[in-house]
DNA sequence: TCAAACCCTCACACTTATGTGATGGTCAAG
DNA sequence: CTTGACCATCACATAAGTGTGAGGGTTTGA
């Protein structure tokens, strides 16, 4: 598929798809003409990228940790040297944290929300 | 406390904490001389600041979810507006999806990390 | 064959969260 | 009274993610 599929399928610009392969996050293979071209797969890894995106990570980040979530775990031992088995410790360890400020304020919010209806609802029954 | 002891208990630049003034995140109130002044309560909620911003939230977002975390739980219904309401439920959804996204990750880079020690134990056990 | 709809690269612009420095006021200790 | 350590505002700077448009090729269908 070229990059306008791809950018329907994941609602993500092209502009954007461009710049996650700058950064290093995806690599499309080219036809003759130049234009890129992407397989199935890449659908599923840009929601990945944007997902983590969203969720706060850099895209530094993002191009390191992304190579230990392929669905055929082959793990490369050569690539993992000390420094990087640390950086994803450290970076693992930050996304429980964020995990954990998540959903603490989530569920403050959502508690909030039902104290709200609890109270339009006595509000309602009681005027 | 003046801002420079609220930076350094919190890990927050002065800088930072005058812009989340500027965004209205927090309000000191001032000293006769116009210095801010802050109390210990202020320690806690830029700390979430920083928690809720770390996770990818905007302080346009931030601004508008802090109110409904006040400790004493009391509801003003006058700021509950019904676009309000809708405003937190989306809010509250995008961070369980964003809970969701982090959680996947996590675990794969967790599990990632406890496939390659695997291999290393085997790897210095089977020489 | 011509137009519409793609694609490419490049470049400038904006926003958000930050850093840094200039310029100047306040205050306490020597 | 001066020095050093605070504080204030203001302005400029930067990195990251993203939008937009210019200038120019390719493909496809009427």
């Amino acid at each position: 598929m070229r990059i306008g599929e791809l950018s329907k399928r994941t609602g993500t610009s092209r502009r954007l798809l461009r710049y996650y392969e700058e950064q290093g996050l995806i690599v499309a293979d080219r036809c003759a003409n130049g234009y890129r071209s992407y397989d199935e797969r890449f659908v599923d890894r840009v929601l990945q990228i944007r997902g983590l995106l969203e969720a706060g990570l850099p895209t530094r980040i993002i191009k390191q940790i992304l190579p230990c979530l392929d669905k055929p775990r082959v793990i490369h031992f050569s690539d993992a040297t000390p420094e990087m088995l640390a950086t994803l410790e450290r970076e693992r360890d930050r996304m429980t944290e964020r995990i954990a400020c998540l959903t603490r304020n989530r569920d403050a919010v959502a508690e909030y929300l039902d104290a709200v209806r609890a109270g339009d609802r006595q509000a309602a029954t009681t005027p």
